[in-house]
DNA sequence: GTAATCACG
DNA sequence: ACGTACGTGATTACA
């Protein structure tokens, strides 16, 4: 963004908030929506003004090394993928890759198929087959790089602003249906960090200049903890307030053992469980996840249900509000209308009954980080600070942080993340920092 | 323009 | 009986 746009838009913001304020009548400002509106979203829109013109520094150098050596990755892998499918074809084509791989080598009896009848070739189907041909691993390989080079490590250097030198975001406020925020042009919210190659990309996330570092500090489960303190489970309220690892305590809990004897499988699947509780849980999609049968899965829910009752009531209270109102809350009073939940149709009403778990968690999940932000901008501001917050991503801010103010920052972020909104559990706030935004992890 | 795929929380 | 984990955005192929 530049100069002039956002001197424009913040003198239109003033202009946006004096003109509202004559059209609001007095019942609509005892609304709680009309707080979130004036005390969150006004406010947070400033703040992400400033983060959007501040922009990031990005390694150009290093990524164009590294743009060379996946290209060399690639080539190699396109020819011992065609010489073992004894063809030439466009590898990126889900068609054309189905169509080798199911019709002329058959790899696989029981091919499944998309929505539109088309062999599925998705990472998920790929990977059920691996055992099964030795080109299975090289199409995910060529794949996995292939995304990499053309969405990020060729795609972001040609985004950086020529004035600023560094890439500017835009973040969406009233684009995700739950109160989070989106990032567009480029997205800065999806950036590789889960595999060896993805993190190189993060390497390439860099402070101003030598003076500074990158700090990210990340919400430790923050979902789940606005899981126990809007439920008041007392087993998930004294897990958090003890300090313990939740995915072991809930795996104690649900194959009822003590937790020194919970083994890896164990805690990974409780894990699981607590995503799927999140999501508003079915036996099927968890049996999915864990590749188990459906009767296994519904037996480890109804034990968690059994273990964490309060969660269960919390579920199905929130069904029934919305089913009444056809809305849910946040803890700020964020809505989401879910017009299906009373729907004749299965499938929809189900949807919009997983929404209606989901979306107040979820949304007051974003309530939180939206009102730190603002606190965060507010005191960086009033102690005149030189460094930045640079990105919000769901559950984590990252800022540039000049070096002499390391102590100040990091003590004003965590207070501000950590004590902005008081639950009945304490908000966890990890934080790390760099020379890049993965060291800073 | 839509579908498929895959990157993140 | 039926098909499902929640929320996003970018790229590519293809009608």
């Amino acid at each position: 963004m530049s100069e002039d746009k956002q001197i424009f838009y913040c003198s239109e913001l003033a202009d946006i908030q004096l003109q509202l304020s004559e059209i609001f009548t007095d019942e609509l400002k005892e609304l709680k929506l009309f707080e979130l509106f004036q005390n969150i979203e006004m406010p947070l829109l400033k703040v992400l003004g400033k983060m959007e013109l501040e922009g990031i520094n990005l390694d150009v150098k290093m990524l164009q090394k590294f743009s060379g050596e996946l290209e060399d990755e690639i080539k190699e892998l396109e020819q011992k993928i065609f010489s073992i499918s004894g063809e030439e074809f466009n590898i990126a084509s889900p068609k054309q890759m189905g169509e080798i791989l199911f019709d002329k080598m058959q790899i696989s009896e029981k091919a499944k198929r998309t929505k539109s009848g088309q062999y599925s070739t998705s990472e998920e189907t790929l990977s059920n087959l691996k055992g099964d041909h030795p080109i299975i691993d090289l199409i995910l390989e060529y794949r996995g790089l292939q995304k990499l080079l053309s969405t990020y490590v060729n795609a972001l250097p040609l985004l950086i602003d020529e004035n600023s030198g560094k890439i500017h975001t835009t973040f969406n406020q009233s684009v995700a249906a739950t109160g989070r925020l989106s990032s567009v042009n480029p997205n800065l919210q999806n950036i590789p960090i889960r595999t060896e190659k993805g993190k190189k990309m993060r390497e390439s996330f860099i402070p101003r200049n030598d003076d500074f570092e990158i700090l990210a500090a990340d919400y430790s489960q923050i979902e789940l903890r606005i899981m126990a303190a809007l439920s008041k489970d007392e087993s998930m309220l004294k897990a958090f307030n003890n300090g313990e690892d939740i995915h072991s305590a809930t795996a104690a809990k649900v194959y009822k053992v003590e937790e020194k004897d919970v083994t890896r499988e164990m805690r990974s699947h409780a894990k699981m469980v607590n995503f799927g509780i999140i999501y508003g849980i079915s036996a099927f999609g968890l049996s999915q996840r864990l590749g188990i049968k459906r009767k296994e899965a519904a037996e480890i829910i109804e034990n968690y249900f059994i273990e964490f009752p309060n969660v269960k009531e919390y579920m199905d209270k929130n069904i029934l509000k919305a089913r009444e109102n056809e809305f849910v809350e946040t803890i700020l009073g964020r809505r989401r209308y879910l017009k299906e939940i009373n729907s004749r149709n299965g499938m929809m009403r189900s949807f919009a009954e997983r929404n209606a778990i989901n979306a107040p968690i979820q949304g007051s999940a974003a309530d939180i980080i939206k009102k730190a932000m603002i606190d965060v901008q507010q005191e960086i501001e009033n102690q005149n600070l030189e460094s930045r917050m640079l990105l919000q991503v769901h559950d984590e801010l990252v800022f540039d942080m000049k070096k002499s103010e390391k102590e100040i920052l990091m003590k004003i972020v965590k207070e501000k993340m950590e004590q902005t909104i008081k639950l009945d559990v304490p908000l966890v706030v990890d934080m790390g920092m760099g020379e890049n935004w993965l060291l800073a992890h």
